[in-house]
Parts: structure tokens; sequence; C-alpha cells
DNA sequence: CCCTCTATGGGGGAAACACCCCACGGTGAA
DNA sequence: TTCACCGTGGGGTGTTTCCCCCATAGAGGG
């Protein structure tokens, strides 16, 4: 028998040992690559083709969301199972636009996950109860304008997105560039040409912008009082 | 041989049952509940009378720190090691004053569970090397005054905390000198304060601070799910 | 009474940012 | 096939950040 081939992409190590670990005692799935950040699984990706990339979104260096776009594109066969912590509006809205497979939220039940990898790499899709019910009502109005959920012109190239994350992650152009492989000066102007689209002119302004998009994660403190 | 018994307390059930598949390797190890909730945990604790709990910080109903408190207070034997996503300064603080054992990363080493387990069981403590780095350059000085933690230590004034304000709001320094009618050299001075005690050095980092403390808003869409 | 913390102010310098100029090759749509 | 856009890269320049050095003065605690 063939067995489903998976590359986990998820930045916690102790989460995604865990998951490889539930994951094992499955005899239909076999865990072949990792990822931590979503650079490296575009990159696995690309090397090891997997039926299915369970990818969660929060990740550095590269967004899953982001990540999920460029798999997409590179090798549209590939299925891609969101995991996430949160049922955020924005991010189940931009999933169904994305060509993700599923979306499962962490605290679903275990057993979901073998399952809903199954059903991906059949082809169906697989969310996760609350998220399905955020989608009926989202999908309609989206999918009547063609799919597209940002309606604004000067929406933000794919590398331009990539670009903005790693500035709210507080890398200098230097260091964005050596990530991104690309010259400084080539960061420079994405940096420039999404300053101008967002009208925004200043790093605090676009990690603020960044935060309120979901483009990266910030840890809210839950003072109980 | 008696095995260390443990309760997982983590609200994510992906996440702990991982966790758990993780520890079934461990001969010396034994899970013997898991929690969803800090209730849940603190009554479970109570229960099972665990040598070790393993406390998520982000918990529904109530807080993993909180919940650490009443177990602390309850059942002083009980060892509790506290697994976060974030090495959020303020939650190091609060950690090593609650009486906590240890301070794990999710994106710790997997290896470093069962480590930090058996450590915390011995009376021993452990955090993780990032973690241990940030509390020996905070309390190094506090300690050396009598042993108190560095909670007060670098806690912002209230000076500082209008200059972060607006800088996480976009504000050069010189527009910030001349909001609060003083020199451009004081506000660099307030910058390089707290910096130095938030351990933040880029404004971007700031900024996510200020958002997390809620020092300033930002509109994002808070799941309550 | 010292000592720390806080707030104030200045000089200087390497690095980074923000914004201009220029160019070329590719993709995709009108 | 033009044309807009994207991604890549180079030049430069003024501003701002970030981090040292230095200092004075008041408030408050041990």
């Amino acid at each position: 028998m063939k067995r489903i081939t998976v590359l986990l992409a998820e930045d916690h190590e102790i989460v995604r040992k865990g998951c490889r670990s539930l994951l094992a005692h499955e005899r239909d799935i076999e865990v072949v690559g990792e990822a931590a950040t979503g650079r490296e699984a575009v990159q696995l990706t690309r090397e090891l083709h997997p039926a299915v990339v369970v990818m969660d979104i929060a990740m550095p260096l590269l967004n899953g969301l982001e990540a999920t776009r460029q798999i997409r594109r590179a090798l549209p066969d590939t299925k891609v199972l969101i995991l996430s912590a949160h049922s955020d509006n924005a991010y189940v809205e931009q999933v169904a636009a994305l060509g993700a497979s599923g979306f499962l939220l962490k605290q679903a039940s275990s057993d979901n996950l073998a399952t809903a990898i199954r059903e991906v790499q059949k082809g169906n899709t697989f969310f996760s109860p609350a998220i399905s019910r955020r989608l009926l009502g989202h999908t309609k109005k989206s999918l009547q304008r063609g799919g597209r959920f940002a309606t604004k012109t000067n929406r933000l190239s794919s590398r331009e997105v990539e670009v903005l994350q790693l500035i709210a992650e507080g890398k200098p152009n230097k260091l964005v560039a050596a990530e991104l492989g690309v010259s400084f000066k080539t960061v420079d102007k994405h940096r420039q040409h999404l300053m101008n689209k967002l009208d925004l002119h200043d790093v605090a302004a676009l990690t603020r912008y960044a935060i309120a998009e979901g483009i990266i994660e910030n840890n809210v403190r839950l003072t109980i009082s």
C-alpha cells in the first residue's frame, strides 16, 4: 500500500514532534519532512513533493498563508491543510480564497488530524466545524465577485507581503535581503512600494498593519481581572 | 521503579495529544491526566496529585499563570512546568515570582520536554536557553541586592511609557520631543532606557510590545470562540 | 547621608531608513 | 503588441535610529 506522504510545517518543535508522534500511529500516513518556517515549508515541498502539507499559520520568516499561496502556485497538486490555533475571521476568509484544502483548529479533536489528512489527499476538503460555520456566511460574497477577497487595486504582491512580514518582525533590510537571497536594494524597493501602496511611511505603522491583518502574530496578554 | 506522574494542561487537543504521544516513549514518565482549561488543571491536580504539571499559559476560563498560583498555594509539593509559545518578558518575570519550577518554550527542542520534567521533579529548575539568558540579564542586579526578582527593576517609568506610546504610533524622536516639550536628546535617552529594560532593540518590536500591553490600540479582531 | 532611580541635556558616530534617480527581463492582460 | 505590473539591481542623499561617551538636579529609600 502506498502511504500518504506528509510535510509538517510548524515552528514550535515540541508541537511539531508531537504531531509527528501522533501520526506515527497511522499506518497509511508517513511524515517525510518537517519545516520550522514558511520558507522552509515551500522549499521542502519543492524537494520532497509530499501529498499533503500540514501548515501552521503563525510562523517566522514566511507566514503560513503566504507559503500556501506559493506552494499552490508552484505545485498545484500538493494539498495544503491549514492548522491554526485561531479561527480569526481574516484568516478564514483568506484560506478559502487561497486554495487550501482544509482548515483545522488546534483545539479540534486529535483524531481529526489523520482524518483531515486522508480527506484532503483524496481531493476533498476538511474544515473544523467552527470554521465551516464561519465560511458559509463569508464565501458567498467573495464567490460572487470572482473569488477575490480584497477588492483593493493596490493590493500587495506576494513578495511585498513577505518583505512586510520580515520588517514587522524587526529585521533590518540587510537581513531581509540575506533571508530572501536578493540584494539589499531590491528589499529597499519592495519596502518603498508597499509603503506607497499602504500609505504608511514608518516601521511602526507597518508593524501595526501587519498585526491587524494577521500577517504576523502578536502575543496578546490575557490580564484576567 | 516509580514513574513520574504528569498532568498535561493545554487547551489545544492536538498539541496535548501530541505531547502525550511524545512522552509515551519515556519509560519513567506517566501522563496521568489532561486538562483543557486552567480551572480543570487546578481541579485535576487536587484529585490526582501529579508530581509535575505541564502548564500552557494561554488557556480559556483560567489563565495558566493564575492556575499555577492556585496550585502552588494548594499543593506546594507539586512542581509546575510552564510551557508557552511566547517568551514575553512580562511572562518570564511573573513565572519566576510565581513559584513555577521551569519555563519551556514550545519552539524548544522536543527532547527538552522529558528532560525538563525530570529536572523539576527532582526539585531543580529548568528554563529554555532563551529564557534563562533573559532572566540572568535582568535579575542579576536584583539578586545582588537581596534576592528580589526583577519585577520592579525593569518596569517602565511613566515617562518611558509615554515615549513608548509615541514611538509605537510612528512618531520620530524629533516629533516626540516637540510633543513632550523636551529636548530631542532626552527622548533619545528614554528610548534607550526602555529598549534596555524590555530587551527590545527596534521599533517593530517596541510596537508589538505596546500593542500587546494595550499601551496603544490596534484594531485587532480577538476571537473568543 | 549616601545611593539609586528618574528626568533632563549634550557630542559623536556607524548603521539603518526613507525616498529620489536610473535600468532590464518576464508575465499577463487589453 | 503595447502596457502595466512585478521582481531584480545599481546610484545617491538627507534623516533617523541606535548606541556609546559625558553631565546636573531632584525624589525617595536604606
